[in-house]
DNA sequence: TGCAAATAGATCACTTCTGATCAAATAGGA
DNA sequence: TCCTATTTGATCAGAAGTGATCTATTTGCA
């Protein structure tokens, strides 16, 4: 049952009375471990792929994103953003399926139990899987480039050295302090208070704007 | 007939039998016009909207994008990107349907005889029309703040007056010309002749590089 | 306690970028 | 024919941005 709606088109056929594709959604789950991006793989009898499900009915694609995160990695993503629809009509040797691929981002601690690989070396996988992880490296790195934490990765308070280092585990190369030091400081509310217990002169905390 | 592949799922059923959506693409169709950015509208019974279409079996997105602008507009496109797809299961009364936006560049020549409207007049569009060409814009906007003419809406050789005129109705503002000049002098390749004509000073006609 | 290592953040000299100015080159009209 | 308006493209001075240097402040260890 497709279709409550009494919808007829002008030759008295149902939308469902003409051919239709499954549709499935695809997820990179990104996450920064270890100093550089990582990302979610699954194994199923193809091989190693992204999670990902088939969309059921009365549901948006972000849900079923979340569902599949859930069901087949264990883990409690935000918010999935579209990246791009792959629509080959012959790519999947099970029908007509076009998959929507997307990027969700995670702090490290929401991905325990599932199997990080680095992007670097996620490689031999399954269907347009390698192409997915570059489109979500690239857009991830797009957005850290126009704002500070966007993915809201770090906390709601942090040093200016910690963001550092979380860009440069996104960029996946070193930043200069200084320059990056002063395009932030314009984009964050700072506190009035100060890191303690490390060494060094205390840094103060900003919060994101 | 959706699938001639014998594959059945651990349940013995076929993917044709669990519920499948519909997929439509829409396009916003954008030229230049008199110095400003246009989009195509159509109007049906419902009122003005973007051209678009149900997608065929067998059909890529984009062939049914293309597709589209030939039945709806008499536009000859080139090459459709996607933006974003529309999923909200009630978004359309007439069953479950998803849409993908598009975006299409052509230049105004390709759309004589369709309806041209400004894209900051464009408002009253049903769905989510009006998002669309936001998103359009947006993303036309982005391509040309990073290369000169990705879209190839200038010939082949074209001076640095023109390729300015054709940014400023782009990007809807007035660009410094010293500025402008510089950033797209060392993406370009310059031709050994000169545009005549024309008052002033002869401009060196320029490629892409 | 005192010294070494580490970090924050200010300051400075240097580079790069920007918009203004100006000379060169052309078309069109007086 | 000559003068004016217009445009190109180079040059220049000032603005803005960059990485290096230096000082202040803290922790950890001898």
């Amino acid at each position: 049952m497709i279709t409550k709606a009494p919808y007829r088109d002008s030759h008295g056929r149902r939308l469902s009375d003409y051919p239709q594709p499954s549709v499935a959604v695809d997820a990179a789950v990104l996450t920064v471990h270890d100093g550089a991006l990582h990302v979610v793989l699954v194994q199923n009898d193809t091989g190693w792929r992204l999670p990902g499900t088939f969309v059921h009915e009365g549901e948006t694609l972000a849900q079923a994103v979340l569902r599949s995160l859930r069901d087949k990695a264990g883990i409690e993503g935000l918010q999935p953003r579209q990246l791009h629809v792959f629509d080959e009509p012959d790519r999947d040797d099970r029908g007509w399926v076009i998959s929507v691929a997307h990027l969700v981002v995670v702090p490290e601690s929401s991905v325990t139990g599932a199997e990080l690989t680095s992007v670097d070396a996620a490689d031999g996988l399954v269907y347009d899987h390698a192409t997915i992880i570059q489109l979500a490296v690239d857009t991830l790195r797009a957005d850290y480039r126009a704002s500070p934490d966007p993915e809201g990765l770090l906390g709601s308070e942090f040093t200016l050295l910690e963001l550092l280092r979380l860009h440069e585990a996104i960029a996946g190369e070193r930043l200069g302090k200084d320059t990056f030091r002063r395009h932030m400081i314009g984009q964050l509310v700072e506190t009035d208070t100060y890191q303690h217990g490390v060494v060094g002169k205390p840094a103060k905390l900003y919060r994101r704007a």
